[in-house]
RNA sequence: GGAGAGGUGGCUGAGUGGUCUAAAGCGCUCGCCUGCUAAGCGAGUGGGGGAUGAAAAUCCCCUCGAGGGUUCAAAUCCCUCCCUCUCCGCCA
């Protein structure tokens, strides 16, 4: 959410930022509910110090006097509640259109109105040629490593099973990564996969991407499409001791996402699926920081797929593709051979003090408390890891083999 | 799932309807004293929002787990929810 303020203070940025989102909206009719919230609050807030002032009197007064005094303050106790019921009503309406304004994008970000506005950074690692290359869905199942055929008769499409050595390599990446990640300062954290409807508000997935989150009726809960959500909501509420900062942590979980509206889309293998493993790293940052911390928790997604020997490009995300939350992304693709396209496998982002403001997150510095900026990015999305590490080494009698090198990570040298 | 206890400022903890504008202690900050990271003395110490203003500032409202209710007036009384702890049951 963004400072209310910045509709008195700075309406030019507030303006130019939603040019820049290409979101229309009437501008004169939320800058009147905005005045409006705020005068009704200030009338209420002026019968309430009255009423204040009387009671005082009152309980300081005689019984004759008290009498006296008690039909006046009764009448201001109902005027008063009248009129806070008219500021809460203008209140809740305001905000209801106000949770909606996406963040401010940032200067360097740039701009455009689709994927295809993306702005292609750089291009890292030696793209191999491959005759017929397979896609890892026909690598996966020819070696009995990957039936989602079954799985989808289990639980339905977008889901799979992931069998042997494909196991393995699961849990030596995400040890790999959770070592690399506690060396540079994280925390490893395993965080709740199930969060309330605060958590989500407070990460800004709802209530715009609400469609994409499983709900569990019975107990409010809902379940996590990242550990963003519950890594953020961590220090929720707190004011963070500024030396502290950056608070850096590496969560691991499983991800649920529904997918809504990807009906057709990707389709094939564990690329988009419902459930999926991901190691997620997540900072508190002092505001003045947060680009630099950015550009290191890049650093960190590049020095990774460098490890993994996959071939990769860095986006910076333009602003029609920025989610709400976000001020400024970068993706990283990497190589997808039977594609012969790059696709996307992270994602780090800086929303600055979007989400800080609704989860309430601050520090301290010398005198003055201001909230911190919050940045996420992934560290290792599993299932498309495991896609772009098995395409990648893929040989041509089927099977796929690891370098030397690669193979000290992933503790598997061949799947044959 | 059953039974009980409890949630007060950075922390401990007092407070059962009206100077609570939340005692006291600890901690922290500043000052004094002291020839040395002690003791003592004094002062100050939460957060959010709003009005006026160019600003400094001044004033007001809210905040005792959350929300609602009773009352002129709620930390205090009533209701709902959340959380923590103890015991029993069940359980990876």
């Amino acid at each position: 959410m963004l400072d209310p303020q910045i509709l008195n203070k700075n309406l030019e940025e507030f303006k130019e930022n939603l040019q820049k989102r290409e979101i229309e909206l009437d501008l004169d009719v939320l800058i009147e509910l905005d005045d409006k919230r705020r005068k009704a609050k200030f009338e209420a807030e002026q019968v309430r110090a009255e009423q204040n002032k009387l009671s005082k009197e009152i309980a300081k007064s005689d019984k004759k006097t008290k009498d006296e005094l008690l039909p006046k303050a009764t009448e201001l106790s109902d005027k008063f509640k009248k009129l806070s019921v008219i500021a809460e009503k203008e209140e809740k309406l305001f905000f209801e259109h106000w949770v909606k304004i996406p963040n401010i994008v940032d200067v360097t970000s740039p701009v455009g109105s689709s994927e295809e506005d993306n702005k292609e950074i750089k291009k890292i690692g030696e793209v191999k040629e491959y005759k017929n290359p397979k896609n890892h869905l026909e690598i996966g199942e020819s070696l009995g490593l990957i039936n989602v055929e079954k799985a989808s008769e289990v639980s339905g499409s977008r889901f799979s099973y992931i069998f042997g050595d494909l196991v393995k390599i699961e849990f030596n990446l995400v040890s790999y990564v959770l070592n690399k990640l506690s060396e540079k300062g994280f925390t490893p954290t395993v965080p709740p996969v199930l969060v309330r409807e605060n958590a989500l508000y407070g990460t800004g997935f709802f209530p715009d991407d609400a469609e994409q989150v499983y709900e569990i009726p019975n107990d409010d809960l809902f379940l996590v499409g990242t550990s963003e959500v519950s890594l953020a909501a961590l220090h929720g509420d707190e004011i963070l001791e500024h030396k502290s900062l950056p608070l850096r942590y590496a969560g691991f979980s499983t991800c649920f996402r529904r997918e809504a509206g990807t009906y057709g889309k990707d389709t094939t293998g564990i690329f988009r699926v419902h459930q999926f493993d991901k190691v997620e790293m997540f900072s508190f940052c002092d505001p003045e920081k947060s680009k630099d911390e950015h550009e290191y928790l890049l650093s960190i997604e590049e020095e990774i797929l460098r490890d993994l020997e996959i071939p990769y490009r860095v986006v910076d995300v333009c602003s029609g593709d920025l989610g709400a939350s976000a001020a400024k992304k970068y993706d990283i693709e990497a190589w997808i051979p039977s594609e012969e396209t790059y696709r996307e496998v992270t994602s780090c982002s800086n929303t600055t003090d979007y989400q800080s403001r609704r989860l309430n997150i601050r520090t301290k510095k010398e005198k003055d408390t201001s909230l911190i900026h919050t940045l996420n990015g992934t560290a290792l999305a599993v299932g498309r890891i495991l896609i772009a590490l098995i395409e990648n080494n893929q040989q041509e009698d089927g099977s796929v083999s690891f370098s030397d090198e690669l193979s000290k990570i992933t503790k598997v040298q061949r799947l044959s």
